[in-house]
DNA sequence: ATGTCGAGTTGATCAAGATCAACAACACTA
DNA sequence: TAGTGTTGTTGATCTTGATCAACTCGACAT
């Protein structure tokens, strides 16, 4: 099913360009950068752009859509490690081991440009800046994953559902959305996954924030009524 | 308290260039990376090689001795995120934001090998086994925090208390101690934070798998005694 | 229409681990 | 040497979230 095309607007070209690529680079830059970054590759609702043992060469900015990374171990258990949106950067598990460690699923019809890793660090020789902004999108996955294994370690399942809401909120602010009223693109048990709770814990905490007047729900619409508070609930609770 | 010292061996001398080093280099290649680590750090136990907040400006291999890594939020939650022994990076989570977003603290009196993150840049363009080095050592820590994860989603508590053991003794292997028989360098509640469990659960946890005749406490001092059932347990438990 | 399937909600009950508490062992200090 | 603080163990009880189960709703196929 999954289909792919040659690039037809390039990087240079792309609105995702502030989220993706670093500032500040010159015009010679840009199109190298546009050479790097040659086919972009749609998927399809419930494909994989990649799957835990697959080799790895590429990691893969999304153009358009929604993903999750899910990590299975041996005896069968699986767990959502991550949900990766517009202009989000997925793939670079791979990297230590030229193998991937989890499958990348798409939530809905999606569009990745793909990035040939051994050309981005080619690439990143000749432009430092390119460099320094590959470190820092690394960089920044070790800190959030930090923060995920703060939030599964040491909240309740009423914060964490929080926590995980308002990081939706702020992420569709950042891409110009609504931040208090969206749609979920996952279901209720890959967000327990994701949050280390059954779906029926998530579904019961979402009707008693509701009841609490913080927000309402209704199947997969979310909207934040509340946002102070429950930015309230997430630091003082347990204090 | 912290003192330091002008490098006497030289990265080129040290033991440990398997594991901090990529393979490979050659005579010049090494004589510059002698360059680039200039600075050795004595860190006593319970002392910080950097805090929360600090500015960002190295990474540090661990030469001698144990860390772990602590994340605080807000509200004084804190949480341990990782441990670290000999031979092993730790302050990669500094390079998105140029500032540290955990406390690195020594739990035995240590030393840390300090290398100036915009120089290994630097030198990274000129070698570039160097820059892929440093890519998998950050992608590394991305797969061992999607695992941390992984542990702290879907395990319950005896099953993540047994494979921190087992992970600790690979770890243990890895540098040629012995597997089985090793000191604990953590207390049971940081043990716990990291787990996601309370230190009586951890404590509770050693004393029944001692009682199955699986390993044997006394303090910090563990052996394990059947590695073999402890691994079935980890990978058989609800299947 | 009818049936089926997946997703979500809600209730009743259960169990894992948290919490509270007492105490032991030991290190460090005065 | 007594005194204090830290670390660890163990017991009793409580709470949170898991589990089991019933039911609704909507999408889709026949």
């Amino acid at each position: 099913m999954t289909e792919i095309t040659k690039l037809q607007s390039a990087c240079s070209q792309c609105n995702l360009q502030e989220l993706c690529l670093p500032i500040g680079l010159s015009e010679s830059e840009l199109s190298l950068v546009d050479s790097l970054v040659d086919e972009r590759r749609k998927i399809a609702r419930g494909e994989a752009i990649f799957r835990a043992g697959d080799r790895f060469t590429a990691i893969y900015a999304v153009k358009l859509g929604f993903f999750k990374t899910e990590v299975l171990s041996e005896d069968g258990r699986h767990q959502v490690t991550s949900f990766y949106m517009t202009g989000e950067v997925l793939g670079m598990d791979g990297i230590s081991a030229e193998t991937h460690h989890c499958d990348a699923i798409a939530l809905e019809d999606s569009e990745v440009c793909l990035i040939p890793f051994h050309e981005l660090e080619t690439i990143s020789v000749k432009i430092p800046t390119m460099q320094r902004h590959l470190h820092r999108v690394m960089s920044r996955e070790i800190v959030r994953d930090q923060g995920m294994m703060m939030m599964l370690g040491a909240m309740r399942a009423e914060e964490r559902v929080i926590a995980f809401l308002l990081n939706l909120s702020q992420r569709y602010a950042t891409r110009g959305y609504a931040a208090t009223d969206f749609n979920l693109r996952m279901t209720r048990e890959e967000i327990g996954s994701y949050l280390g709770l059954k779906l029926e814990t998530v579904s019961r905490t979402f009707s008693h924030l509701q009841e609490e007047g913080l927000l309402q729900v209704e199947k997969k619409h979310i909207r934040l009524v509340d946002t102070v508070r429950l930015r309230k609930m997430l630091s003082q609770d347990r204090l």
